[in-house]
Order: structure tokens, then sequence, then C-alpha cells
DNA sequence: CGGTATCCTGAACGATACTG
DNA sequence: CAGTATCGTTCAGGATACCG
């Protein structure tokens, strides 16, 4: 689990260590533009104006940002062409097309409460 | 998917509207407070100040504004029993705890990577 | 083309105080 | 206890400009 802390007897090092980790990751991640990112990619490699040009709305500096970050925990590739001008590619790695499913199953949540959610809105609203 | 724009095409019309809708709905969604608080709930149902002890970290005002949206969006079920001092109960509803699922395989895919993370990172701050 | 750096604005957030 | 409101700060994030 992500949100309780264990208290730190020394034998419980590891397992800290490891949830502070799971958090932070978590943090890094449960993050609009991370996610949107991870789905836009895909199976495929992108460019990164193309990749731009697939996530709607997301500024230059935004995903750089979030490529460094996703890059970081090894959640992207990236590949430099050292040609002129460079040619700079990006894919998801293993463990990121694995996550990329996790998306996806919260896509498919919203469509299939489509209606629950509208209504709830409606009366919530009103 | 939520990452493309449809063109708006008369026949589209609904199509469109739930696309952005599904947008709408996954920004709300896709933040760390959200999804800690859902994942915090769990089959439980818990009252402000035990749900806000669940949530490290989390502030009185992320708390509250986190739970009307959640609210609005018909994840989690309000219940205020009108004695003194007040006494309001949460708890996630169906499609709530159908998402909670989704946050789990989120903290599942966390510790089957973890070593992958950690050397990702190693690499990448060295 | 892709990336970094700088600046600037508005939103997010925390702290505090007040109400039913 | 739970919630709203207000204020002040910090920080995310957009715009712009410049480098490889």
């Amino acid at each position: 689990m992500v949100t309780k802390q264990l208290k730190g007897t020394p034998e419980d090092a590891d397992l800290t260590r490891a949830d502070s980790l799971a958090r932070e990751i978590f943090s890094d991640i449960a993050n609009k533009w991370a996610l949107l990112i991870i789905d836009a990619l895909g199976e495929r490699t992108l460019r990164f104006t193309g990749l731009r040009a697939e996530v709607e709305g997301i500024s230059h500096k935004m995903l750089t940002q979030n490529l460094r970050m996703l890059e970081r925990n090894g959640l992207v590739e990236r590949t430099v062409h050292p040609t002129v001008p460079p040619r700079v590619e990006y894919a998801l790695t293993e463990p990121g097309r694995d996550l990329r499913k996790t998306v996806h199953w919260m896509c498919d949540w919203t469509h299939q409460h489509f209606h629950h959610i509208e209504g709830a809105r409606r009366r919530f609203d009103g």
C-alpha cells in the first residue's frame, strides 16, 4: 500500500525504504501529463515534436519535464541520433508499456461509468 | 482514448462530448491526492478526521476539495448524521471501488518494477 | 529540432480564523 | 466535528528567447 507509512524499527528498514520510494514514484506518475504521455506513446516511437502534437494541449516545457521524469524512472527510453538537426526518439520501455495498461483501464472505467458520473454531476451541481 | 480529440462533424457530436467529458474526468482523477484518498477509503466507511489521518500529509483544505470533487463525480458517497457534533461519513460508491482496483494495479506495478526503477534512477542521476 | 534558461502570472496550497 | 472563507506564499506552468 502507498498510503500508510510503516514505523521505523530496524528490521523494517528495507520495507520503509521501498515504501517511501513507492510513494515517491506514485507521486511522480499519478499526474495528468505523465499518464497522457504514456498513453500517447503507445507502441510507437515518436519524436519530440510528434509527441507534442499527440498530447493535446501540453506545453513545450511540461513535455520536456515529464519526459525527463519518465526517463529517470525507466519508463521511457530516449534515443539521440547525433545528426544535424538532431533527431531524438522516445519510446516506452517494457515497464512503461506495462503501466500503459493501467492507463487504459482508467479510460475503460471512465467509459463504463459514463452515465453514473454524468448523473452524479447533475445531482451535485443542481 | 483520451489523448486524441475527434473532429467536430455533426455526427460525432455525442462522441466528442463523451470524449471531452472523459478527458475532464481523467484530469480530475489522475492526481495524487484523489487516488490516495480512494485507496485509503477502501471498503471502509471513514469520517473526515479519520480519513485525514489515513492519507499521509494531506491538508484539511485539500481533503475537503478532493472529497467534493470525488462526490461530484459519483466516486464517493457522503452521509451526514445531523447530530451535535456532526458526524459525516465517507465511503466509496461501486464505481469508486471499481476504480480503486486501478490504483492497486499501479501499486503492484510499482513493486513489480522496483529494481528496474531504482536502477534507471541510479543511471540517470549519475 | 530539441533543449535549457529566464521571467512572469495565476493557480495550488497551507495556515489561520470563524460558523453551525 | 466538519466545513467555509480569507489571506499570503509558493510553485506549477506558459511565453519567450537563446544555444547545440
